[in-house]
DNA sequence: CTACGTGCAAAGGTTTTGCAACATT
DNA sequence: AATGTTGCAAAACCTTTGCACGTAG
């Protein structure tokens, strides 16, 4: 029986209950720390960090200055807001058949690609 | 007549006169180093800085962890090697009308995109 | 003398790690 | 007693800024 891990036992319920995506450890932390009253960005750091390992979550990079995290799972790409920095899902991969056309344009081998749409959400667009 | 300026120069002159694309700061700062003999980080930062005010230079984030310096052109995408770090151009975009469909999935207004591959570079894959 | 470009050093922000304390097995 | 999880603090890495110096106008 593993020992009590209420952080990282949060952080993993926080990724399967939530609908929330592309979470910041900030974000991670302040949720966190509302359900337990004290947590440390470092344990948070360590939790993501494990369930990266374990392939349970991708690292993702939106341009933003700070890592997220999410359930991996069906590549998708994001959305982000300019203004508010709200990330949303585009349910969509727009690029499954451009990597053939990228490898006889460059000679490498695609092994992955990273799509970030900027913009404005319907609230910031009004 | 301006005052002189070599270190703003030199890195002038490696956007105009070099192939490379995607400088991150470490890299000019090199360049200017082998061509000058001695140079500051900052000094290479607050040229790019000047010239991303200017509208000359575009700021790049390929996901690494550093920001990257290309002059500003036609629209492009980027591929990067993740064995060796090469970046390279991928001379088109693919995203051209996925725009629309971005929008209708999300409800955002679409103002941007940026797409960075990854795979092996010819070296590398070899 | 004034203004600008530069170097140096330090501040900021985020990620990462070392270490000790603590609790559970 | 041993081990794993956490908190605290500091290191590491990159970007950004403050300040003083030196030089050209």
């Amino acid at each position: 029986m593993p020992r009590p891990s209420p952080v990282t036992d949060e952080v993993r319920r926080l990724f399967e209950t939530q609908e929330r995506h592309a979470w910041s450890i900030d974000e991670l932390l302040t949720s966190v720390r509302s359900s337990l009253g004290a947590a440390d960005y470092s344990s948070v750091f360590r939790a993501v960090s494990l369930f990266e390992r374990e392939g349970v979550l991708d690292r993702i990079d939106l341009g933003d200055g700070r890592a997220r995290f999410e359930v991996r799972d069906d590549h998708h790409e994001h959305i982000r807001c300019e203004r508010c920095g709200r990330v949303e899902e585009v349910p969509v991969c727009v690029l499954d058949d451009a990597s053939a056309q990228v490898h006889n344009l460059t000679g490498f081998k695609v092994t992955s690609h990273r799509v970030v749409f900027g913009g404005l959400c319907r609230e910031c667009g009004a």
